[in-house]
DNA sequence: AACAAGCGCAACCGCCTGGTT
DNA sequence: AAACCAGGCGGTTGCGCTTGT
């Protein structure tokens, strides 16, 4: 039996959003908080998708989106992240606190796609991709999650250094069995830190209130658009923010190698790892919430993870420099 | 000025997963 | 255990805008 459509295709608008729909949406998340989106266009009275309500939020309205141009730095993160990671707009965009996947995913293959692909026709010299001095080992039990990440972080490495014509001279049985695990495990969706740690992933725990007082999207709106609008509660305007800004901080790259780096190496001390690969659960990933600091909001990043990224990071700098500067020496690329 | 081609982005679609009944 | 449901994800599309001819 086919799965039902999300919601009575009958009486459904489609097409772009007006202003007043999205006064009418953000008005009621403000209201009610995001989430159970099923009930949002029949409370409201919305002709609309349960759907397509969440992706206009989530995308679109909700609070703390940075639209525009995407700065160098970024681009960095993103090619980076994606030849880590490959298309998981969603675990690339949880790095990235002030942009969508949908953002991301448009980028890349508007501009960075394209970008990386020119300067490959232009007579790319792939370069080696450096493997590690040595591979950690992983004894306990307590470890297996962290092999798991090492494992899958490895084979994209391999698999990049491989594609770069590179000699990737480390690999194993093990690790590709681990790796293929690793790239099948799609639960990592469900996990996604930014859609759990803000008000914007269907937290149900988050106030409404929080949400009112952070919403300078809504704010913008609501003034633009109505005009008569009172400002957002002055206290809760900067309250709730992205903890981690990129144009904020001086050096953004620089920024995510320190925003790697800065964790301890409890993993390999005895203590249990983060219980999911942090790549990808958001170990490493700050965002909304109350004033913390970088350490005390992140979990550990396991040693693997920080060197793998902390390495990359480089590379990654490395290329970015390079495409600036016209010449190429990608490592990867499709 | 008019038209065509290209581009960027918002939105839709179909599939998947975890939770609930 | 099976069916259903809601939410989430990545891929794709369609439309409006910009640029080139």
């Amino acid at each position: 039996m086919g799965r039902p459509p999300c919601c009575d295709k009958v009486g459904v608008k489609k097409g772009p959003w007006t202003p007043e729909e999205d006064i009418i949406l953000v008005s009621y998340i403000q209201e009610h908080g995001p989430g159970n989106w099923r009930s949002v266009p029949i409370n409201t009275g919305l002709m609309r998708c349960s759907k397509s309500c969440r992706l206009r939020w989530t995308n679109y309205l909700r609070p703390g989106i940075r639209r525009g141009n995407f700065s160098s730095h970024e681009e960095a993160i993103i090619v980076h992240l994606q030849s880590l990671l490959g298309n998981r707009w969603a675990a690339i965009a949880s790095y990235l606190p002030q942009r969508t996947d949908n953002d991301i995913k448009n980028y890349w293959n508007t501009h960075l796609k394209k970008k990386l692909k020119k300067q490959q026709a232009m007579g790319a010299i792939f370069a080696p991709v450096p493997m590690p001095p040595t591979a950690p080992t992983f004894s306990s039990a307590a470890a297996q999650p962290e092999a798991a990440a090492y494992s899958g972080l490895l084979h994209h490495h391999q698999h990049d250094a491989i594609i770069g014509g590179a000699s990737a001279s480390f690999s194993s049985t093990v690790v590709d069995v681990k790796a293929a695990a690793w790239r099948n495990d799609t639960s990592y969706r469900r996990r996604s830190p930014f859609a759990e740690a803000t008000p914007c992933g269907g937290d149900s725990s988050s106030s409404a209130a929080s949400y009112a007082s952070s919403m300078d999207n809504i704010s913008r709106l609501l003034n633009g658009f109505m005009k008569s609008s009172p400002p957002p509660p002055a206290a809760a305007a900067h309250d709730v923010k992205p903890a981690i800004i990129v144009e904020e901080v001086e050096d953004p790259f620089l920024s995510f190698d320190q925003h790697f780096s800065g964790a301890t190496d409890l993993a390999f001390a005895g203590v249990p790892p983060p219980p999911l690969p942090a790549l990808l659960t958001g170990g490493v990933h700050a965002s909304y919430g109350e004033e913390t600091t970088r350490q005390q909001q992140q979990a550990p990043l396991c040693s693997i993870e920080k060197w793998l990224l902390d390495e990359a990071v480089e590379q990654v700098a490395d290329l970015m420099d390079d495409l600036s500067d016209g010449c190429c020496s990608l490592p990867l690329l499709y």
